[in-house]
DNA sequence: TTTGAGCGG
């Protein structure tokens, strides 16, 4: 894989699929134990060929190193070699970690790609996981979990490139013997994942969903029953008795339950292809719910770090067009937003996203300060995550929690297709300004 | 037994 890596660097392509010229000439060096200097790298690194710069990165006030830093090559041949020889080599007896450098990074959180493997035998170490796994694929990074001392804790990660290659792996190696162990190769959940992952396994109420309108509980009866005893079953409707085409079937045992939803979930009947799991207690589906928005949330507010910029001491007259077009030389703009009071009165603030920082960069110091129509403006980056969240909590108790019909609910621009449902009964408020970019219009309170 | 953390100038 190394050599796939080589030779799209020389090609001056981007094996992570990026657009940054700086992609195969720059590496990301993690794990580095605490005191290692900017020299030390450059001395290790240097040994693959010119190295342009280096540097540790530091706290700015304390400057106690951050456990990473950046070794920069101008030949991508030399930081391929690099990454492929030195990859885990221990400098003050601390194995490194070296990726690409990747500033966008949602392709780390994504997850995508990622798997976790367990009963490892204690002699395979970061090299030998990362020899075993790359006959699957580009590997982003591995590493065997250690103790303070180093000694592997009988499991590991690797993120491979693309989720192909990781289903590969897992198809291939889940089971196998590694040094005469028996591993477990599947994909990566995080531990709350994991839980809930587990917590489905175990239930006797089962969720029944897009039946057809003349599917009735005789009928559930007789489709569910063939798998065990069943207590109740209902299909909920409306007033008027129409179906509302879900519904809810209880088994005695939750075996009988589990093997009802592996045999029914995705099948026809009367031309509709049935949803069938484990019917969640509306607790668990809040906390479901809760969890996948704050997910989207951060990835947004990840997305436009540095590409988004607050505007304030704007004339009232200036409407979302007029702001778009003040700072559309300088880029493309994603979206563009004067906040307003209920009544429709504009707060003198707003929004502009471009979709690059650099862009955002520049309109930020052209603009700052320019008069526009009667004032000058004042540009600035977005908050920055921390400090909104933290203004986010002390106005959570103002905002008024409002009831939308999913007919008129709005839909969350950054919901991927099968989010949260909007059918559900969510509260929605209306977003703090200067809280939330203007692409995110909108905030759930559950 | 064991389900991370991680991107600047």
């Amino acid at each position: 894989m190394a050599q796939v890596q080589a030779q799209a660097a020389v090609q001056g392509q981007n094996v992570n699929g990026g657009a940054n010229q700086f992609v195969t000439t720059s590496l990301y060096v993690g794990d580095l134990e605490a005191n290692v200097t900017d020299s030390q790298l450059y001395d290790l690194f240097n040994q693959m060929g010119q190295v342009v710069s280096v540097r540790v990165c530091r706290d700015l006030s304390t400057r106690r190193s951050l456990g990473y830093g950046y070794v920069n090559y101008s030949s991508p041949q030399d930081a391929a070699r690099a990454l492929d020889v030195l990859n885990f080599t221990p400098v003050n007896g601390k194995p490194i970690r070296i990726m690409y450098s990747h500033r966008d990074p949602s392709l780390r959180k994504s997850g995508a790609g990622n798997i976790f493997i367990k009963n490892l035998d204690k002699a395979i170490d970061h090299k030998a996981l990362h020899d075993t796994f790359s006959a699957f694929g580009n590997i982003l990074s591995c590493k065997v979990a250690t103790d303070l001392n180093g000694q592997s804790k009988g499991y590991g990660f690797v993120q491979f490139e693309n989720e192909e290659s990781a289903q590969k792996a897992i198809e291939k190696l889940n089971g196998m013997l590694l040094n005469d162990k028996q591993v477990y190769v599947g994909p990566f959940l995080r531990k709350q994942e994991r839980e809930t992952e587990i917590s489905k396994n175990k239930f006797n109420n089962v969720y029944v969903k897009n039946l057809s309108e003349a599917t009735s509980e005789e009928d559930l009866q007789k489709t569910f029953g063939e798998f065990g005893t069943i207590t109740s079953v209902a299909v909920m409707r409306d007033a008027d008795g129409k179906s509302k085409c879900f519904g809810f079937v209880n088994f005695e045992n939750v075996d009988d339950a589990a093997n009802a939803v592996d045999a029914l979930n995705g099948k026809k009947f009367d031309d509709k292809e049935w949803y069938v799991g484990k019917a969640q207690r509306k607790s668990e589906r809040e906390h479901e719910l809760k969890y996948r928005f704050e997910q989207n949330m951060k990835e947004a507010a990840d997305k436009f770090q540095g590409a988004n910029l607050y505007i304030k001491n704007l004339d009232d007259s200036i409407e979302d067009d007029k702001l778009k077009q003040l700072f559309s030389q300088f880029g493309s703009i994603t979206s563009c937003k004067v906040m307003r009071d209920p009544s429709g009165i504009s707060r003198g603030s707003g929004f502009v996203a471009f979709s690059t920082p650099e862009e955002a960069s520049r309109a930020l110091q052209e603009m700052n300060g320019k008069m526009v129509v009667s004032k000058p403006l004042y540009v600035a980056l977005a908050q920055r995550k921390e400090d909104r969240r933290a203004r986010l909590q002390a106005q959570f108790s103002q905002m008024r929690p409002v009831t939308m019909a999913s007919s008129v609910a709005p839909r969350l621009p950054m919901y991927p297709p099968g989010g949260p449902g909007l059918g559900q009964q969510l509260f929605y408020g209306q977003a703090p300004p200067a809280m939330i970019p203007p692409q995110v219009s909108f905030y759930l309170l559950i």
